[in-house]
RNA sequence: GUCUCAGUAGCUCAGCAGGAUAGAGCAUACGCCUUCUAAGCGUACGGUCGGGGGUUCGAAUCCCUCCUGGGACGCCA
């Protein structure tokens, strides 16, 4: 039942000579408090047409309007025409609907099973996993799990950093002081220590940066023993990074990082040169672009490629291998020059593809109100962040819930389920600020919050011995109107995260839906009225399987115990 | 310098396809467990929406300008 256009039509058959149906219902509101109704008409804009007061005008038009049955009544205020739903039926309408489709509520088919491929978390090989890349990781899963549930089908690629000067940089690093057996025992950390040393040596004597440069030729000419340690490295890294991956409950399609793309460059720059888009300027080889925009270099004066040649020849390589719909880089704001760069070359190549193409930005994680520099060091480590909260949950369920049966798999669903939520309950672009103390709060606001919820509503059914039943019931209960109109929001919600690539309104939502339930759960006793015990039951199980599918939708568990 | 993002309560943030009384959480103070998980609920306290102009019946929301802070700006990624 669609209330808004029903609404829509109400009012067109009444000002048809004025306004169009697309114009009505972009003029429709939600009003912001629940005593002025659940739609709204604003008649300001009609005063002038009229020549009357809004506020006579939607007096008169709410003595005209008709309601059918599923509208309550009509109220003039103020100038709005607000419109109250029936309750009964909206609250039994909602709740027949999510008992039928159960986690399937919320889906759209907008998608039409057209491919998206979202590039994301793409760590850098030999670097530790920062907090950083946190964020691209739990966007970009998300991401995936809203397109998902919008009809799509997703290609999770992992756009590793595993090419590049910095290669030359270690190598380098590691022939002049690196230990083997150090690096076998403890990689990231070791090969950071010498990346960090690399630069602060650097600084004094600018010949190392050359000597770098030389041996990431070595590299991209397929030196053997250069090879043999980028492998090594490489191998060490992908060993760590699967770790967090698994705590997270992340998973791939494609691993294929930078260095994937080494043997397909030459094309690009091949095609480049066919299309007489490329030009030299200080030996390199560039792209002129329009607009104001800096040039985009893609061959440096000693012939080797660029990031931007990589991502060249990646986007060529996965249109062709995916024939994608859209593509999604979730990548940090920082680099939205170099995006910008890459699908103007794509478009002066002639791809109309290159329509699909987004770049998909998110704020910076800062300490102390600058960017981490994993040059000098000045990195907080993922997994010791993860493990950190999870062991706080741990403490917490030894301390509320000492007789639970999976301590350990609930401690860690919770606990990364309070790093994941505090990184995307904040409006992607915006900075955040690394607080440790705020990622490990499990009150208010957060993650676990929104667990316990679902942990309570799953409770309740299990005490009350509650079982589906697939017959219609009426469900009317005026305390649950505010749950009601939350769990009517849901399809909404997922369509707006799609469709501004946000997750943050999923966890918003998520947050709203347990504040209604939780004040609802204080004020009513659920299982003491048996002949209302089935139906609020079943606003419970409502309740739990949306909370459930939220959570699911920004990559957090939901246990049903905690 | 150019481009770009941001500035809302002590702190962290919502609200910004203009609308009715600017909302949460944290912190602080108080109240609520013999009763469905207190990781909860409630009450109180707390705001020149960075400043100044403009558009509009109406601006935290749109435009201009200034201030402050972040970030990006040819051989890093």
């Amino acid at each position: 039942m669609d209330y808004k256009k029903d609404f829509v039509e109400i009012l067109f058959s009444q000002l048809q000579d004025n306004l169009d149906v697309q114009k009505l219902e972009n003029m429709i509101e939600i009003p912001k408090f629940e005593n002025q109704g659940d739609l709204s008409f604003p008649c300001f804009e009609l005063a002038k047409i009229f020549k009357k007061s809004p506020q006579q005008i939607a007096i008169e038009l709410a003595k005209k309007i008709k309601l059918p049955k599923h509208f309550q009544h009509v109220e003039a205020v103020s100038g709005y025409v607000n419109i109250f739903l029936n309750k009964q039926i909206a609250s039994t309408t909602v709740i027949n609907e999510i008992l039928t489709k159960k986690e399937y509520y919320g889906e759209i088919k907008n998608g039409n099973k057209k491919i998206i491929t979202i590039d994301f978390s793409s760590p850098n090989i030999a670097k530790p996993f920062s907090m950083g890349h946190l964020r691209s990781t739990v966007i970009g899963n998300s991401l995936a799990l809203i397109s998902e549930k919008s009809g799509y089908q997703v290609v999770r690629i992992n756009h590793l950093g595993d090419w590049g000067t910095q290669f030359g940089k270690l190598i380098v690093a590691y022939k002049l002081w690196g230990e083997k057996q150090k690096v076998i025992e403890n990689p990231i950390k070791e090969l950071l220590k010498l990346y960090v040393k690399f630069h602060e040596e650097a600084e004094q004597d600018e010949q190392l940066n050359d000597q770098a440069r030389h041996c990431f030729k070595m590299l991209e000419d397929g030196n053997e023993g250069a090879l043999e340690l980028w492998n090594w490295f490489k191998e060490e890294s992908l060993k760590e990074f699967n770790k967090i991956y698994q705590l997270l409950g992340i998973n791939f399609d494609s691993f294929n990082g930078e260095a994937f793309y080494n043997d397909k460059m030459v094309q690009v720059v091949q095609l480049l040169e066919e299309k007489n888009l490329l030009k030299e300027s200080d030996g390199a080889k560039i792209v002129e672009m329009e607009g104001g925009l800096p040039p985009c270099l893609i061959m440096k004066k000693d012939g080797t490629t660029l990031y931007a040649t990589r991502d060249l020849a990646a986007a060529i390589y996965r249109h062709d291998t995916y024939q994608f719909e859209k593509s999604f880089y979730v990548v940090g704001n920082e680099q939205s020059l170099h995006f910008k760069q890459i699908f103007t070359v794509l478009k002066k190549l002639g791809y109309e593809w290159h329509h699909g193409l987004t770049h998909v930005p998110f704020g910076m994680m800062l300490k102390d109100g600058k960017k981490m520099s994993t040059r000098k060091g000045k990195v907080v480590l993922l997994e010791e962040v993860l493990s950190e909260a999870i062991n706080l949950a741990k403490e917490n369920i030894e301390e509320k819930n000492p007789q639970l049966a999976a301590k350990e798999e609930v401690a860690r669903q919770v606990g990364t389920g309070a790093v994941i939520f505090h990184d995307l309950k904040n409006y992607r672009l915006n900075d955040i600020e690394f607080s440790l103390e705020d990622m490990l709060r499990f009150e208010g606001e957060t993650g676990p919050y929104v667990q316990y919820t679902h942990a309570r509503a799953s409770s309740i059914l299990r005490k009350g011995g509650y079982e589906e039943s697939l017959d219609l019931l009426t469900f009317y209960d005026e305390e649950a109107w505010p749950i009601i109109t939350k769990l009517k929001a849901f399809p909404d919600v997922i369509k707006r995260a799609f469709e501004e690539s946000d997750p943050s309104q999923i966890a918003k939502y998520v947050l709203e839906l347990s504040k209604a339930f939780n004040k609802y759960y204080g004020n009513v006793r659920i299982l003491d009225d048996l002949e209302q015990k089935q139906a609020r039951l079943s606003l419970v199980y409502c309740v739990q399987i949306t909370l459930k599918e939220g959570l699911r939708l920004l990559g957090i568990q939901a246990p049903e115990e905690m």
